[in-house]
DNA sequence: AGTGTCGCCTGAATGC
DNA sequence: TGCATTCAGGCGACAC
């Protein structure tokens, strides 16, 4: 599923492809995605260039040279497939979306869950749209730190687990990333978010970075391949030190990982190591 | 305002 | 073997 470090890696890899050729067409095979696709994007892309891409949260955000940005949000199983120009492409079956380019390439949005959604805001309201508005600093921005983190959980009294998973604290930490982080930081997830001190936030806001940035590394190897592997990417799985572990041993100690739901979400530690 | 719950959707895994 | 059920997950909508 594309947490932030995917995400990350899906964009550099589409900058990457980024070239001279305009949009030509655009196909919606199926608008109903978590968001309706709105109908204008196959009218209002058409001649239009993508001059950047950037990452926001776990938003992909292709700007294009009309003063607007094409958002993509990949859900939980959401991909982008670019196909050379001339590749032979054959529309599978959750193909949602397809963009041709004058130079005969394409980029084609794959997401059999549909929980992902593609939309057009104008470059000017990016930041006041209801999807942007009210999201959190970037974790591995300079305005998130274990102060900030801090402020932030000392008045709540939800479960520290559920806090940094709030998007409103801080964006793009996932189920995964927030079991890892916690774990490397030695906090067990139930904790009450004001309990922590400020020292445990700085080591807590420290491991999130290190370990998203560690994913971002681990699905970089892979970027060279990244047309050939739509959009698949990454080895980072195989480094989850307590994620999806229930019953295996602790890395650090040997105890059985446990697994508890918060939030209605599994949540994955070590009652040893995490207190 | 903060918090908890629901629902969207499909495929994999599990149960009978 | 095949069908039915359960689960996973991000995140907005909604209720309290």
């Amino acid at each position: 599923m594309p947490e932030l470090p995917e995400v990350e890696t899906i964009t550099r890899g589409v900058e990457q492809w980024l070239s001279e050729a305009s949009i030509s067409s655009v196909d919606v095979y199926q608008p109903k995605l978590r968001q309706v696709v709105p109908s204008h994007l196959t009218t209002l892309l058409p001649g239009k260039r993508i001059t950047s891409v950037r990452r926001r949260a776990k938003y992909l955000c292709a700007e294009l040279d009309s003063e607007t940005v094409l958002v993509v949000h990949f859900g939980m199983s959401g991909k982008l497939v670019c196909v050379a120009p001339n590749e032979p492409f054959e529309r599978q079956k959750h193909d949602h979306v397809v963009i041709h380019f004058t130079d005969k390439s394409q980029l084609v949005y794959r997401d059999p869950r549909r929980f992902g959604l593609l939309t057009l805001v104008e470059s000017a309201e990016i930041n006041t749209h209801p999807l942007f508005c009210k999201l959190g600093p970037e974790p591995l921005g300079n305005e998130f730190n274990g102060h900030y983190l801090h402020e932030k959980l000392l008045h709540r009294k939800q479960s520290v687990k559920q806090a940094i998973m709030d998007a409103a604290v801080v964006v793009g930490v996932g189920n995964i990333y927030a079991s890892e982080a916690l774990f490397r930081s030695g906090i067990d997830p139930r904790r009450p978010s004001y309990e922590l001190s400020e020292v445990e936030c700085e080591r807590l806001a420290s491991n999130i970075r290190t370990v998203l940035t560690e994913a971002i590394e681990a699905g970089g190897s892979t970027l060279r391949d990244f047309a050939a592997t739509s959009g698949e990417s990454g080895y980072f799985q195989h480094r989850f030190q307590v994620y999806g572990r229930e019953d295996k041993p602790c890395v650090q100690c040997n105890t059985p990982i446990q697994r508890l739901v918060l939030g209605q979400r599994s949540s994955f530690y070590c009652p040893q190591c995490q207190q």
